[in-house]
DNA sequence: AATGCCAGTGTTTTT
DNA sequence: CACTGGCATT
């Protein structure tokens, strides 16, 4: 069979994976292990051995990048347009589909998405409205705290409140939810929430989805949080037919709630799944590939693997010392200039990753100078700019004029004398009648009797009529003339100067609103609506739009950087409290070990060339401060570094001296035997055979419980199975935590 | 209501 | 250092 021009070149471990029986599997594919081969090759599978309709497949990845990219392959593979074939990111996915469901959840069908920004200015007016003090209850916190129990599915009814801050969390929630409704909006974490309350809501929607979606796949398994893990049980049932890819190593979203237990659950919720082990690396040299071994191996909450590659030893692993952040900047100059003399690397094989968007700015400014091309794969992108978020507000306004978040954006800018006071006032009569804003507008506009002052009226009564010219005028590929119009007449480009510290910044944001201008027009070349427009700026980020032959160098976070590989990698600013990052060694263990899967992450994109470096003095802000190394460093094997006498003696040493790190041992997903793997898909899934459920402590709702981790709490529900129970911690946000994990506490 | 100045504060990571 | 928010002035 292996024949198969579908299968042609591959380990028999692939090959078990793609041909696996129509039902549950689960792939644990090491990095570098052909996982992306094996899922366009799966899907193509599916496709032509299995007769599954394309458009009867739903493939769920992490980038949307990813997910074009996927598509293509799959397409060559059949060499075929497969245009009905559902891939994307979970929110576009969802996305996707709540833009034909969502009435049925009581939205409008102009609903708009809101980034987080957007609901974070809704967070701080609500704040505001209920009189809460905005430095006890920094709406951040408060936004992340919303978040959490999004991803853990809880609503503001369910929404537990023990200390007095969770008190106004829950007030808030509850506010939050109604305003977004009425503004017909959702947040990111409406998109999963809604498409979930919908399959669960709706039995015949569910059945439709259900009937469509005979297979479903996922890449990034053990980046999947509740709300995911969720829909994919929602949307697979009854028949199955899911196939998702995971390593547990490589699961870096726990702050959005991703727990890679979820790879465990799997195994627990479906029947018998098939287990395929990829630990072939295709993708590095052994150098590097043995480095990476040894900092993921410190690890104790995970399956150990045994990665191999055919590749050849390599080249050591460089290892630099500088004496600060520019000098840092300067060594990967000088070490890319190396590169591109000696080797037939081009700017586009290499990546600099960092921890923090911040960390960014010194390599910009560096290569910059230089002239060498480089690109941003992160960080604050183009959307996020004040004049182009306030022209988006408009245009999103247009299209629906029940948005709230960007109605305040606008109304007073540029100034058009209306302050606090009297938008006070025409809020205040808004929520007094709990008006949708498109209807307070149009009372205002058919000059309807309202409680309003006829000065307020007479400030905002203009402002509405130019809405209610640019609506009339907002039709299919008049975007560009559209946005002409709202510059021109709110003289946009007057206040742009008004409003700038010098003329190099007018200028400067004269010139966003241009390209901007651009993108519009080129959206109405392409047919895009103001709806297709406003979705994907929401959705896409830059790294999505980003064409691979673009030569230039990537500047990318460890988040970021995840998926792809290079030729030549630069691993910077490996200092103690920055990799490990300071807030996470404050997390204790779980934060730690979160880390080092970054790190290891990060050291796995690398094909031949890989460099690592720290900085002795970093200034984050005004100041300066001094940075020990990393304590991953200590965990490098130094045989395999290259680096100065000094630095290495320094680090053997270290790593003499570091204590054995004690850390719990949680339970490995899977209890491996001590036998080499064998191959083909039955001996692999006897060889998991020794899985052991464990043990679930009793517990009840209402009762108290002490977490390994979290600490003491109360628990507010259990699954029906009685494996995964939502607790309020003390000391933490509400969680979703496996019961096995929980002492129970008397009284 | 708009502007301007000062103090304080903060930075993980992303859809 | 930058950016925000609060406060006083115009």
């Amino acid at each position: 069979m292996s024949k198969h021009p579908l299968l042609a070149g591959l380990n028999p471990q692939q090959i078990a994976a793609i041909t696996a029986d129509l039902g549950p599997a689960l792939v644990l594919a090491g990095p570098g292990s052909g996982k992306t081969s094996v899922l366009t090759r799966r899907i193509a599978w599916l496709i032509q051995e299995h007769h599954v309709p394309h458009h009867r497949i739903m493939a769920v990845t992490f980038t949307n990048k990813a997910a074009g990219e996927m598509r293509s392959r799959v397409e060559k593979l059949l060499d075929s347009k497969l245009r009905g074939l559902q891939i994307g990111t979970f929110h576009s996915t969802c996305a996707r589909f709540l833009r034909r469901d969502a009435q049925i959840l009581g939205y409008r069908d102009n609903w708009v998405i809101y980034d987080s920004d957007d609901s974070q200015r809704l967070i701080k007016a609500i704040v505001a409205d209920l009189g809460f003090d905005s430095k006890e209850n920094p709406p951040r916190r408060i936004n992340n705290r919303i978040s959490a129990a999004k991803n853990e599915m809880i609503l503001p009814e369910g929404y537990q409140a023990l200390s007095r801050f969770d008190e106004r969390v829950a007030r808030v929630y509850a506010a939050y939810q109604h305003e977004l409704k009425i503004s017909n909006a959702m947040d990111f974490g409406d998109l999963l929430l809604n498409m979930a309350l919908l399959l669960k809501k709706s039995d015949e929607r569910r059945k439709d989805y259900q009937d469509r979606f005979l297979a479903v796949l996922v890449d990034e398994f053990q980046d999947t949080n509740t709300v995911q893990y969720q829909l994919v049980k929602l949307l697979s049932a009854p028949q199955q037919f899911v196939f998702v890819v995971g390593d547990e190593d490589q699961a870096i979203y726990r702050f959005r709630g991703a727990d890679y237990r979820n790879l465990l659950r799997f195994r627990k919720d479906y029947p018998e799944p098939a287990v395929v082990l990829l630990e072939q690396n295709y993708r590095s040299t052994q150098t590097i590939l043995d480095v990476a071994s040894a900092v993921i191996n410190n690890n104790r909450s995970r399956t150990p693997k045994n990665l191999h590659t055919s590749r050849g030893k390599g080249e050591p692993i460089a290892l630099h010392e500088a004496a600060d952040e520019q000098y840092e900047a300067d060594f990967v100059l000088e070490q890319v200039r190396q590169l591109r003399e000696s080797t037939d690397i081009a700017y586009s094989d290499i990546a600099v990753i960092y921890r923090t968007n911040a960390q960014s700015r010194a390599f910009e400014e560096a290569f910059i100078r230089a002239r060498l091309p480089h690109v941003l794969l992160s960080g604050f992108g183009f959307y996020q700019r004040r004049e182009i978020k306030d022209l988006l507000a408009y245009l999103r306004l247009i299209y629906n004029p029940d948005d709230r978040v960007s109605f305040e954006r606008v109304i007073n800018t540029p100034a058009r004398g209306i302050g606090k006071k009297s938008l006070g006032a025409f809020s205040d009569w808004v929520a007094s009648e709990d008006l949708a804003l498109s209807d307070a507008l149009d009372k205002l506009y058919f000059d309807e009797a309202t409680p309003l002052s006829t000065a307020v009226k007479g400030k905002i009564l203009p402002f509405v009529n130019l809405l209610a010219t640019w609506t009339e005028m907002a039709q299919p590929g008049g975007l560009g003339d559209l946005f002409q119009h709202i510059v021109s007449q709110t003289r946009y480009d007057l206040h742009l100067e008004k409003t700038s510290q010098h003329e190099d910044e007018a200028l400067d944001r004269a010139q966003n609103l241009s390209e901007f201008y651009g993108m519009l027009m080129k959206a109405d070349d392409s047919g895009q609506t103001l709806h297709d427009f406003l979705d994907e700026r929401t959705l896409y980020t830059s790294a999505d739009s980003l064409e691979e032959d673009d030569d230039k160098v990537r500047l990318s976070t460890f988040h970021s950087i995840k998926g792809l590989e290079f030729p030549a990698v630069f691993i910077t600013g490996l200092e103690q409290d920055n990799l490990p990052h300071r807030n996470a060694i404050a997390e204790g263990k779980e934060g730690i070990e979160e880390e080092c899967r970054l790190f290891y992450v990060g050291i796995t994109r690398a094909e031949d060339h890989l460099f690592l470096s720290y900085a002795m003095q970093r200034r984050p802000f005004g100041g300066s401060s001094i940075n020990g190394t990393s304590q991953f460093l200590a965990d490098l094997p130094t045989h395999l570094l290259d680096g100065s006498p000094l630095t290495l003696a320094y680090l053997r040493q270290a790593r003499a001296v570091a204590a054995p790190t004690h850390w719990e041992p949680r339970h490995p997903i899977f209890e491996r035997k001590p036998k080499s793997i064998a191959s083909g898909n039955q001996a692999i899934r006897s060889q998991f055979a020794t899985f052991k459920a464990p043990q679930k402590p009793t517990l009840r709702v209402g009762s108290r419980a002490s977490h390994k981790q979290f600490g003491g709490g109360l628990v507010i529900g259990i699954d029906p199975d009685g494996d995964i129970v939502s607790m309020s911690f003390d000391e933490h946000q509400l969680k979703k935590v496996f019961a096995e994990d929980l002492t129970p506490l008397d009284g």
